[in-house]
This record gives structure tokens, C-alpha cells and sequence, in this order.
DNA sequence: TGCGTCCTGTCAGCAAAATGTCAGGGCATT
DNA sequence: AATGCCCTGACATTTTGCTGACAGGACGCA
């Protein structure tokens, strides 16, 4: 799971790095609104945490540009108590959570979960690579346009190769992200899982990087 | 814009006529159920601000009376934090938001504005998908126009799978809306609600993604 | 109060799908 | 050609979801 965390002060945001890098999600920090606004519109992040106040472009503006655009990331802003009239205006440019500060590290790891929980099947971005799309509001795969049916675990690995398309996946950071560190497989489980994926999607699409791992190119076939 | 709002508390209910008052909103401010039930059902308001637990009537039982009669205007309840079985009775009996005290008046005219928004766009209070509709003022289901006879929790199954029709929804995400945090219920028990259903409104209407949830296709068949 | 009915959770068994494991075989890299 | 890494078909196991049956409880009605 990736999270941009947008936050210019750098204590509170060293603290929400630790604590999210502890819960193994990984999180990319940003410290201005121009900056994030970037980021959040050419990067797939599956949540945002999103300070007002920033320097360069204030954080509802970039929250109205993001929802304008399209992008329906779940988004949790961290606003200073007591400002309320803040609290409305981001009811209305498409918030879906809030914390007011200061706060406990918990209770954002807390509104991280239920926020992810719960856009978890509603991510309208749909993730395309060639022929292949994938429907993550159905959960299915889109091949050509027509729905091909996949398996959980096949599903969460072609998202996962989507979501990382362009760059080469080891085995073991693919093993890790489909199970956990608790039960490890064999890399043969994952091999057979390729398989069954490539019999149903086509041979081509998710190549293999002998000794590295695989890859599902960015570049229109 | 009319609303009728229903508070006995005199400090929340000035405050709250203070804010709809200073947003231009004209307002009619009543104390107790049976006043509240004779004014909804003979005057037109665009909307009711409705505290559960009140005087001579209960909240949720003026409610019922309403739709009962047809009444068709958008209500929001206002209810204390935390008391899930009347949110659900809530969601039975026609309300159409909930605001959880202790609340800030701005929330209160956020969900006012939206409220009203939504009624005067296309506040269409029939939900379809394919052959099924569900009449949310008169908590019917209706298939091919013809009514069919479901249980309360078959109706908030439906309702909730329509709301979100076309997105894959999760056990564990259903089970969290039917029931409440508070009692969960064996996954067993929805899978049985599902069974039930179907066997009502036909197989094919409530599909599964076996491994992610259940889903009500958006798409015309 | 007593009876019947409806609603709904639980249980158990079943079927099908999903997934891990194994054993060979192929193929790339050297 | 040798060496590994990877692929793959077959099989076993586990997981998941469906369904009929049953029971407790709520509710309405006499």
C-alpha cells in the first residue's frame, strides 16, 4: 500500500513516516502543495494525508484539483483544532476523513486502516498496461475490453505488477506483498501463480528478468 | 428553502435556527413529536432537522408516521454518538443523513446544503438496477414493477448493494454496515441473507466475486 | 396468555474454486 | 554443454461460498 503524506513540518512528519513505515506501508513525503499536487496527479498512491496550510499551494486547493481531475484516492486531512470552517469547506472538495491536531499517532494508523478498508474494490483509477486493464472498482481484469476472471491471489498479483508497471519486481518483494512476512511461501507457489495468470492474459505481457524478477512493461506493445 | 427543525434542547435548537436563519433559510422550530408530526404532515417543508428521543413522540416513530403518509421531503437526524441500533432503525424508517452529537453547526449546514442539493437535483428516491428498484420512501422492492416481499434486512442487503452498485463490496464491509462494530455476526449469516434473497429477486441480480465480496452490476443487462 | 408466523442466526454437509506442492522438463546464461 | 533458474501439468489440500434444516426470539392476534 503506498501513501503520500503531505506535511511541512518535519517533526510531525518524521513521526507519521515511522509510524506508517512500521506498518508496512510505504510512504512517500512531501512538503509543499505544488509538490503534492504533482505527485498525487502522476503517481497511484492508495491513500493521501494531506495538511492544510502548506506553503506554495493551500491543501484544499490541491485536494479541488485532484477530485477535478478525476483522482478519487481516499484522502485524510490533518487540520489545526478548532478551525472548523476548514472541516466544511473539505466536506465539499471531497475529504474523507479528518484529524485534528495534535493528535496520536494510533489514532492516524486507526483512520488509516478503516480508510483504506473501505476504498479498498473503490478506487475509480483503473490501471491499464497494453491490452490489459484492471477493473479494481469490479475487481477483475479487463482483457481487450472483455472481463477475464481472476483469482484473489491472481488479482492482487497483476495489480501489484500494474501499480509497479515499468520496473522490474524481485520474487521475494512480490512473495512479501502477497503474503505476509508471517507465512512465507515457496517461490514456486508464486511461479505457478505467473503461470496461471499468463494462461489466461497472454504469454507477453508479464515478462521475465531471469535472475530478478518480473516485469509488465509501461510502453504500448 | 423551508426546514422544519425538531430539537427540544433550547440551546441547540437556538443555535442551530441561528445558523439556517443567518444562511437564509427559513425555518419552523418545534420542541416536541406530536407537534412535529402535525406540522410535517401538513405543511411543505424542504427538508426536517429531526432529534431522536423527544417529547409525547419519539423521533423515529414521527418518521415512520411521515413516510407512511407519503411525505416525501429529506430528513436528518440528529442522534448521540455511538448508538448504532437507532441509526439502523434510522435507515428503515426513510432518514436520509445522520449527524452525531456533539456536532459543530457548520456540519450541520454542510449536510443541510448537500441534503438539499440532492433532493432538488435529481432526488430521485428510487434506486434501480436492471429489473429490480427499490423505493426507498416506501421501503419496497419492487421487481419488473412488481412488488416483493422483503425483510427488513434483506431490504438494507439491497439497498446498501444499489447505493453502490457497480463496485464490489466486501463481507466484511457488509457485515460492518448491517450489523454495527458492535455485535458482528458470523460471515455465515449474510451468506444466508444473500441466499434468501436470491431466492427472491432472482440468481443472477446479486453476483459473487468469489473471494472479494458481492457486487450489483451498474450495467443495463 | 397462548398460538402461529415471520425473521434471522447457526449448524452441517456439499460442491467448486483457489492455491500449494511435487516432479520433471525446458531454456537462458555462461 | 553444463548449470541453474524458471515453467508447467498433475495432484492434494485448503478455503470459500451455497443451501437446506432447525431453533430461538420477536411480534401480532385472538
Amino acid at each position: 500500500m503506498r501513501i503520500l503524506l503531505v506535511e511541512d513540518e518535519p517533526k510531525i512528519a518524521y513521526s507519521i513516516v515511522s509510524a506508517l513505515t512500521g506498518a508496512n506501508y510505504r510512504v512517500d513525503a512531501v512538503r509543499d502543495g505544488e509538490t503534492a499536487w504533482f505527485r498525487g496527479d502522476t503517481e497511484d498512491y492508495d491513500l493521501v494525508i494531506l495538511d492544510l496550510g502548506l506553503p506554495k499551494m493551500d491543501g484544499l486547493a490541491v485536494l479541488k484539483r485532484w477530485r477535478a481531475a478525476g483522482k478519487m484516492m481516499p484522502v485524510l486531512i490533518l487540520t489545526a483544532r478548532g478551525t472548523w470552517p476548514e472541516r466544511v469547506e473539505g466536506i465539499d472538495a471531497g475529504a474523507d476523513d479528518y484529524l485534528a491536531k495534535p493528535f496520536q499517532i494510533e489514532e492516524v494508523l486507526a483512520r488509516v486502516r478503516a480508510l483504506i478498508r473501505r476504498s479498498v474494490g473503490q478506487g475509480s483509477a483503473i490501471l491499464t498496461a497494453g491490452p490489459i486493464a484492471l477493473d479494481t472498482r469490479q475487481m477483475r481484469v479487463l482483457f481487450d475490453g472483455a472481463p477475464v476472471s481472476v483469482s484473489p491471489l491472481e488479482y492482487r498479483l497483476i495489480g501489484y505488477l500494474l501499480h509497479h508497471k515499468g520496473r522490474v519486481v524481485s520474487s521475494s518483494e512480490l512473495i512479501e506483498h502477497l503474503y505476509g512476512d508471517d507465512d512465507a511461501r515457496d517461490a514456486n507457489a508464486l511461479e505457478a501463480v505467473v503461470t496461471r495468470l499468463r494462461r489466461k492474459l497472454g504469454p507477453d505481457f508479464i515478462e521475465t528478468r531471469r535472475g530478478f524478477g518480473y516485469l509488465v512493461s509501461d510502453e504500448p506493445a
